[in-house]
DNA sequence: GAGTATTCTTAAGTAAAACTGACCGATAGG
DNA sequence: CCTATCGGTCAGTTTTACTTAAGAATACTC
């Protein structure tokens, strides 16, 4: 086979006419330049330079070697190019669960911006309760799970996923806009005799919401049970019952239901979770990015907190 | 720049799936391939092999350097055939890939040809399957090979391989000199209680024959089984079986056995393949155009066909 | 499950190659 | 004619590539 460093140096040679100007533009000397064309010339059996006065002169057979090396040269060069490429731009699929009320407040920024800035990543996002994400996520069903944490309600912990918190997301009670001649609650306590809407049983939030309760004092009348946080909302406002909610529920959408920060200023964690082997892609360190930005934006748009 | 020589250890690594096969193949230790691989990986600065168990496999990185490395390889090939054309006198080697009958009816005519009237052009010949020796082809084990295609199993389409008809090649019944009495078979479903001799399974051929029997209505009695077709030969003249055989089996020797044309007229087609980038080198062209004519060397004496 | 065989890696030494520097012949220019 | 430039050659040094040997990890085998 040709050897293309001896094949350069004839390309140059036809470039820049000496063998002195060869040696002196890639840092050689002279005699190793003449000796590695000697070299070639031997290798492939056929003159390749020919003296002429006190230079050399290029053979047509050279010439074709030459154009050849062109070539090489080029694709060696895209070769470069393409690795380096295949490293800076970012591509790949991630496959991201979340829970509803990030699907609804946070994702189509998040998708816009990726969409935008990394267009060759493909997102694929599918709806699942946080503690099924996780799991599903562990065993690759998934790349990046959003899930959420209850105060006092730690989640369970895979030790192969990395865990990063997105944001908090403040809980309030909300209740209705007017509330018919009665005086608004300012706590929980308040609304002690209301009617409540809480999600299922055996769910993060419901456990917390009714701790939170008995912490008050009372055992909630739990009269609707959804998991739908945009059912909470719409019983809420329609008047038909209280809620504990969390911001991002009404986030970006506004409300026209009462929310009361209430004393202990309970919050839930919203986090992020990746396998920890593949934490390091870069579509996966994308998305968690894009993700973090999604949360500014709306967090900007939350100017219209209504009063407490 | 990136090193021609490393990069093409990392293509063999691609194509024999060890390094203590690229090593074998191209007679280095196994020591020197890990180490010029390391060094290249040093080079370009990002991983490109993985351990994976006792073997390594490439990463995604090391396969975009491997595609653009055939490129370099098929131009630096293209460069020796045009210069190698631009010459008069037609020097070189060409490593031939040939399977057994060819070797045997075609080979000692073609390569006399060649030695009187190229001298300068050295012919390697290795006896290869014409499956492997289509892949080691295409993987520059061999310049040229011979290779055989019977009906109904196509070979495998190399799209690097430049795939040229040398000849087709009839094949007959073959049956004893005298059947003891018993009259001769003059068709396949006259052979249907005889002894057969077939090649292995898993050859074209072998898988040929019993398709042939089984369209005649029997399943034939296998009792012999070698790839030796000359074996076959034997055993068909000793009267101790019958056997479907080409013509290029005896064709220059001549044989006592009864051969029955049949009805179908089924051929086996002899092709040549050469990579597309050779395909110009004034040797490759030359032994290609003295194997046409040691077709019709051998098919000139084969006025000795013997009665059907 | 222990022993064996493969496969890759690393370290140390050796062989091969590429290169430098000095020298020489040839040539163009002053 | 003298001199600077250029390419080629030789001897010696440096760098690179390779082999051998030893070792670790993994797969196969009985």
């Amino acid at each position: 086979m040709l050897d293309v460093r001896r094949l350069r140096l004839l390309r140059e040679l036809q470039i820049r006419g000496t063998l002195a100007g060869v040696a002196e533009a890639l840092s050689f000397s002279p005699s190793a330049v003449s000796q590695q064309l000697s070299q070639l010339e031997k290798e492939v059996g056929v003159e390749l330079l020919r003296t002429s006065g006190r230079r050399v002169v290029l053979t047509p057979q050279a010439e074709i070697l030459v154009s050849h090396t062109e070539e090489v040269l080029r694709t060696l060069e895209r070769a470069e190019a393409a690795l380096a490429s295949s490293l800076t731009t970012i591509t790949g699929t991630v496959r991201v669960a979340v829970f509803q009320s990030a699907a609804l407040a946070l994702m189509p920024d998040a998708l816009s911006i990726m969409d935008s800035e990394y267009p060759e990543v493909r997102v694929e996002m599918v709806q699942r309760e946080p503690e099924s994400a996780l799991r599903e996520t562990w065993a690759r069903d998934f790349d990046l799970v959003i899930a959420e944490q209850y105060p006092g309600h730690a989640a369970p912990r895979h030790p192969e996923l990395d865990r990063r918190t997105l944001t908090t997301d403040a809980i309030r009670l909300a209740t209705p806009p007017s509330d018919r001649g009665r005086s608004h609650p300012v706590s929980i306590e308040d609304a002690a005799d209301a009617a409540w809407v809480m999600e299922p049983r055996g769910t993060a939030s419901r456990h917390w919401a009714e701790q939170a309760c008995r912490r008050a004092g009372f055992e909630p009348d739990v009269r609707f049970e959804t998991a739908d946080l945009q059912s909470h909302m719409r019983l809420v406002e329609s008047g038909n019952a209280v809620a504990l909610l969390p911001d991002l529920v009404w986030i970006g959408r506004g409300t026209t239901a009462r929310l009361v920060l209430l004393a202990e200023h309970p919050q839930r964690t919203i986090f992020t979770s990746v396998r920890e082997a593949s934490s390091t892609r870069p579509a996966i360190v994308a998305v968690r990015e894009v993700l973090d930005r999604a949360v500014l934006l709306v967090a900007g748009s939350a100017g219209a907190v209504p009063p407490v």
